[in-house]
DNA sequence: TTAGTTTATTAGTTTATTATAATATCCTGA
DNA sequence: TCAGGATATTATAATAAACTAATAAACTAA
C-alpha cells in the first residue's frame, strides 16, 4: 500500500472542522444548514470542507428537496479517528 | 476529546515521507543516515520531518555515538495507519 | 586540537491550504 | 415564470507547510 494514498486520506481528515463534521455525522445524516449551526463555520467554508471529504470518498450526499443531506459513506473512517483518540490515552 | 488535538496528530502523519518514516521504523529503530537512504529525501528535509514526528510524541530518539537513533515512541500510532489502510479495502 | 562524519537549524523560496466575500446554481412553491 | 431559500463555486488574500542550500552543532578518531 502506497504511503501517498494513506497520506492523502489523513490529509483530508487533518482539520478541526472536518473532524467535527465527521463526529456530527457519526450520529446520523444532516443537511448543510444543520451542519452550519453545529460546526459553526460560514456556509461557503463548510461547503469547501464537505467537498474535500466527499472527494476522498469519506462522505456522500443526496438531495432532499431544497436541502442537501450529507452522511458518512464508509464508516471505516470512524476507526481512524477512534485510533487517533486512543493515541492520547 | 477535542477535534483540534485529533486534527493535530493527523496533520503530523499526513505526509508521504512521514508515513514512510513510520513504516520503516515499525520494523525497528534506525539512524538518520539509514533513513535517508530508505526514505530517499535530503538530509535536512528528513531532519525536519523527524522533528515534526518527535514533537507530537510519535517518535523518540537517542544518541548512539555519532549517530542519532530514531524509533517509534508509542506504537498506538501504527493503528491509525493500519485503519487508514483498511479504509481502501 | 584538528579533520571528518552525522545530524540539526536557519533563511529564503515555492507551493498548498484556509477563510472570506461575492456570485452562481439548484430547487420549491406561489 | 418568478422569488426566495439552500448549497456550490469562484476569486482572492492571508497563512502555513514544504523544500533547498548553507551553515552550525555534536561527536569521534587521529
Amino acid at each position: 500500500m502506497q504511503e501517498g494514498q494513506i497520506a492523502d486520506v489523513l490529509k483530508a481528515l487533518a482539520h478541526p472542522s472536518r473532524i467535527k463534521i465527521i463526529q456530527v455525522l457519526e450520529k446520523g445524516e444532516r443537511c448543510v444548514k444543520d451542519l452550519e449551526k453545529l460546526v459553526m463555520i460560514k456556509q461557503s467554508n463548510l461547503s469547501q470542507h464537505l467537498r474535500i471529504l466527499k472527494d476522498k470518498g469519506i462522505l456522500e450526499c443526496e438531495r432532499d428537496g431544497m436541502e442537501m443531506c450529507y452522511r458518512i459513506k464508509d464508516r471505516k473512517i470512524l476507526d481512524v479517528i477512534k485510533c487517533t483518540e486512543k493515541f492520547f490515552t
